[in-house]
DNA sequence: TATAGGAGTGAGTAATCACTCATTATGAAA
DNA sequence: TTTCATAATGAGTGATTACTCACTCCTATA
């Protein structure tokens, strides 16, 4: 056999080390995955996208099972970071206004992951259990408190929470993720503009 | 070859019409689809399922996307039936609750296939045109008409259109297919109270 | 420099897929 | 009964799949 073999340094002259080839790894399951699903990526085309050989990615994950395990596990938690620690000036309204727009920041910018997620989340109970601790995790344990508090103070009303968050995540879910999915939808709005339109509704209601 | 292959008959002794054939096999293949998804299905378990060889279900479909396209068409359009017709003296508020009553039933009794639907919207852009024509109808066609007599009305507050409509939307839609994708959500009301809690918000908003 | 062993490779494999087609079964018409 | 057209069948087909493994490459250490 010939000894051309594709030799991969990186800019350095460095060989990659194992762990920046699972990340490439990682990296190009996520791309081939939310855009053909699951069962439509073949690990040849993700080996590829990584530009790695197939039988790499099985050193690296046992099955492709545990690829996409691997692939939404760091994702499925980002939706709980980098807010509501700090903020603690916060009225509860306030908290609803720059919650909301985080979120739909959020979504926004994984858009294609989140449409994945939801997705598969039908088809591998693995994801679907994840997913709702993370739906569950970021209602009860970060709107609650905030919400209960407004109630407190006499600045919500006492409606049931469970509907009333759910209501809350069903707006915003469905502006980000079909949003994306159905280009066509009229959609002048920015993001900021929708979220006050949002919130708008949220708390007045449709009624004068 | 022996000649002992299976000969289907119906309790009359009456042998299916092509017809009928061609209905049982859509009918699996719903059943299929949404359980596993398309890729997830094979043609093979489809016949199965449909009590059918195989090749049958190539002499009624051509390929199995042309199965996907044809089990789905009738279903998409179910969104638009059976409302609207008879009870034109409503009041604009009476109509979302007869309304949201109403799809929330339907999805209800369609959630695999609602799921599905929108799952594969993803990957097949006649699906997903398919369902943005029938969310664009049911949206601007029906609700648009009865939203603005509720402004002309001074009932509604005149908040823009399209943003309200997506909550809306959001709204019924996150509670029907999600609650039936995690069924351990806790999920005590009734689909009627479901409705009037999430039009109490949706007509009232959240603030006193 | 020699070498051990971990990392990467890609041709190979058995299984599975959507789809074909020669054959058979069927019911109606003659 | 015989004939005929249509429908149904399922073994077969080539393509594709996830996964394997014998081998090579690379680097760290002695």
């Amino acid at each position: 056999m010939n000894s051309n073999r594709a030799t991969k340094r990186i800019e350095n002259g460095r060989r990659k080390t194992a762990e920046e080839r699972r990340q490439d790894i990682l990296e190009a399951a996520l791309n081939i995955f939310t855009q053909k699903g699951y069962n439509g990526s073949t690990t040849a085309e993700i080996a590829r996208a990584a530009s790695v050989a197939e039988g790499t990615i099985f050193r690296h994950f046992a099955t492709k099972k545990e690829l996409l395990i691997a692939v939404l596990e760091p994702k499925i938690l980002v939706g709980l970071i980098n807010l509501d620690k700090e903020h603690r000036e916060y009225t509860p309204t306030e908290f609803f206004r720059c919650f909301l727009k985080n979120r739909l920041e959020l979504i926004k910018e994984n858009n294609g992951l989140f449409r994945f997620m939801f997705a598969e989340a039908q088809y591998h109970s693995e994801v679907r259990e994840a997913l709702f601790k993370a739906i569950l995790e970021q209602g009860i344990g970060i709107i609650k408190p905030w919400y209960e508090k407004g109630v407190e103070q006499g600045e919500f009303r006492p409606l049931p929470f469970i509907p009333t968050m759910r209501s809350f995540m069903g707006m915003a879910l469905f502006y980000g993720i079909f949003n994306g999915a159905f280009p066509g939808l009229p959609q002048e709005e920015t993001l900021e503009e929708a979220a006050d339109q949002m919130l708008e509704l949220f708390l007045n209601g449709l009624l004068v």
